[in-house]
DNA sequence: ATCGGAACTT
DNA sequence: AAGTTCCGAT
């Protein structure tokens, strides 16, 4: 029986590509990033303190060059919707993960990551099943 | 600055 | 599905 552990890049369900609140985690992970971006305020709650930087970066890791804080902050206000993040409002550059709706884990890279819990609004047809 | 629709890409 | 690009409205 062949086991289908090695090749799965990109490709697979298990590592898809990095997903921008993934990356904003990471960086809020890293102490060289105070500058840039840090946790600020309440549980969750974080402040980008250098948009165009934290574009910047962002635009590098995606391959992106044209990316800037307007096109960055529009993929945030999609996670509105998606209970990923909201905004706190009346603070300028300030964002709050919804802990609620995403979960800790542990992981092996990282001190601490963040998976989403899964939607599961897909129709589990299992075609290839 | 912040929001969210719309068309488009991967 | 998760952005990217563009942009008018608030």
């Amino acid at each position: 029986v062949k086991t289908p552990i090695a090749s799965s890049p990109e490709s697979s369900p298990g590592s898809r590509q990095i997903q921008l609140w993934h990356f904003i985690l990471e960086l809020l992970q890293k102490e060289e990033y105070q500058g840039v971006i840090a946790w600020q305020g309440d549980y969750g709650e974080f402040v980008i303190k250098d948009p165009d930087e934290v574009a910047r970066l962002w635009g590098l890791r995606k391959c992106k060059p044209h990316m800037n804080y307007d096109k960055l902050s529009r993929a945030l206000r999609y996670y509105y919707n998606k209970r990923i993040l909201h905004k706190t409002k009346g603070k300028r550059f300030t964002y709050k993960f919804n802990f609620s709706k995403v979960v800790l884990v542990n992981y092996p890279l990282l001190d601490m990551k963040f998976i989403c819990e899964e939607e599961s609004r897909e129709n589990v047809t299992d075609g290839v099943k």
